[in-house]
DNA sequence: AAATGGATACAGAACGTTCTGTACAAGAAT
DNA sequence: ATTCTTGTACAGAACGTTCTGTATCCATTT
C-alpha cells in the first residue's frame, strides 16, 4: 500500500478540504470520490475502510500541528517562558479553515476517542507540572485554558472580538505567561 | 400542538439521554422510540422533523444553564467580581454528564449554528466590556476563557486534573476574577 | 341529556434515500 | 504476465420522513 502515490495525497487533500467547508457530516465516499478525482474504487484501495481514512486525516494534521507548535518553540529560543508563549501562539493562531477542520475532525472521530491519542499526548506535554498547586503552575495553567477557550469559543461563533482587541488580548496572555514563568517570589497565594 | 403533553416531555428526557450516553448520532427516531416509549408516530407527531427536535432540546438546556448562572450570579450578592466568579463557578462544575450532554449537542446542531443564537446571546451578555482593551478588562476576559477552555480539554479528554488540583484552579481563577474587578489600580502593562 | 362532528394525540408500517463495505472486471505499469 | 491501480455495480443496513389508522376529548347541536 503505496504512502506515497498520488492519488492518495489527493484524497487526503480533498477530505481535508471537504472537513473543512461543508463538515465531517459531508465526508461521504462519494463526495470524496468526486471532490477527489479519484473513483470510489480508487478510494477504498488507498483506504480499506472510512476508520483508516480518518485516522491518516488525523495523523496527518497532528504532525502539521507538531511542526508549528516546535516551530513557534524554537523561535521562542531560551525564554523560560517559551515553551507556554509557543503553545499560546500557536492555539491562538486566527485561522478560520484549520479551526473548522479541527472542529470538524473532532465531531468525526467522537466514537474513537482513540484516535486522538497522540493529540492528548502532545497537548499533555505542554502542560506545566501541576502536581505541587503552585500558585504560579496554576497561573500557567490558566494562561494555555485561556488560549484553549479562545480557540474554541471563537470557533463556536460564540465570541467575535475586533483585531485588535484581540491582538491585545494575545498578547496580554503572553505576559501574563512570561509572569507566571518568572523566576519564584514566594508570595503566592495560600 | 400542546407544549406540556406527557409523551413530548417522555421523548425530551430520552433524546438529552441518548446524547449525553450515546452521543449524537446515536439519536436516531427508532432509538428515541424505544427509549421514550413513545412510539415512532408519536414522535413526529410533536416533532415534525428532527430540527424541531433539536431546537426543543437547545432551548430546554438553554434555560436550565441560564437559571444555573442566575442562581450563582445572585449567590455572589453585590461582589464586584461576582457576574465573572459565577460564570466561572457554572463553567467550571464538574459534571462530566451535562458536559457531554452539551459537546453532544454542539455537533448535532454543528450544521444548523442559528440553533445556539439563544446561547451565544447569553454568552456574550456575560463578557466583560473589552472595547477599550484595558489590562483589568482583559484579564477578565481570560479568566472566562480560561473556564471555557477548561471545561472543553476535560470534555475532549485531553485534561485530567487530580480532584485538589482542580480545585485550586478553579480558585485560583475565582482569586483572578478579584483582581480583575478590584478597583483600577493604573499599574497595568504597557 | 344524548348524539354527533371534528380536532387532538398517538400508533404502526412502509417508502425512498443515503451511506458503507465488498465483489469483480478492466486497464496501466513494470 | 503478473502486480498494482482504478472503474462499476451491488448488497445490506440505517435513517428521516410520510402515510394511514385509531382512540380520546371537547364543543356544538338537537
Amino acid at each position: 500500500m503505496a504512502r506515497t502515490s498520488k492519488a492518495r495525497q489527493q484524497v487526503l487533500d480533498a477530505a481535508a478540504r471537504i472537513v473543512r467547508e461543508r463538515g465531517a457530516a459531508a465526508l461521504t465516499f462519494e463526495e470524496l470520490a468526486t471532490e477527489s478525482g479519484v473513483t470510489r474504487g480508487g478510494i477504498t484501495y488507498h483506504f480499506p475502510t472510512k476508520d483508516e481514512l480518518l485516522r491518516a486525516l488525523v495523523d496527518r494534521d497532528h504532525g502539521r500541528w507538531s511542526e508549528t507548535l516546535a516551530r513557534h518553540c524554537a523561535a521562542a529560543g531560551a525564554d523560560p517562558a517559551g515553551p507556554l508563549i509557543a503553545y499560546v501562539r500557536t492555539a491562538s493562531t486566527h485561522d478560520p479553515e484549520h479551526r473548522r477542520f479541527v472542529s470538524g475532525m473532532l465531531s468525526a472521530v467522537a466514537h474513537q476517542p482513540e484516535l486522538l491519542d497522540g493529540c492528548r499526548a502532545l497537548y499533555r506535554a505542554q502542560l506545566p507540572d501541576v502536581a505541587g498547586s503552585e500558585a504560579r503552575a496554576l497561573d500557567a495553567l490558566a494562561v494555555m485554558l485561556a488560549a484553549d477557550g479562545l480557540f474554541w469559543m471563537e470557533q463556536l461563533g460564540f465570541l467575535e472580538l475586533p483585531a485588535e482587541v484581540r491582538e491585545r488580548l494575545v498578547a496580554r496572555l503572553e505576559s501574563l505567561a512570561r509572569a507566571a514563568a518568572a523566576p519564584p517570589s514566594e508570595d503566592s497565594t495560600d
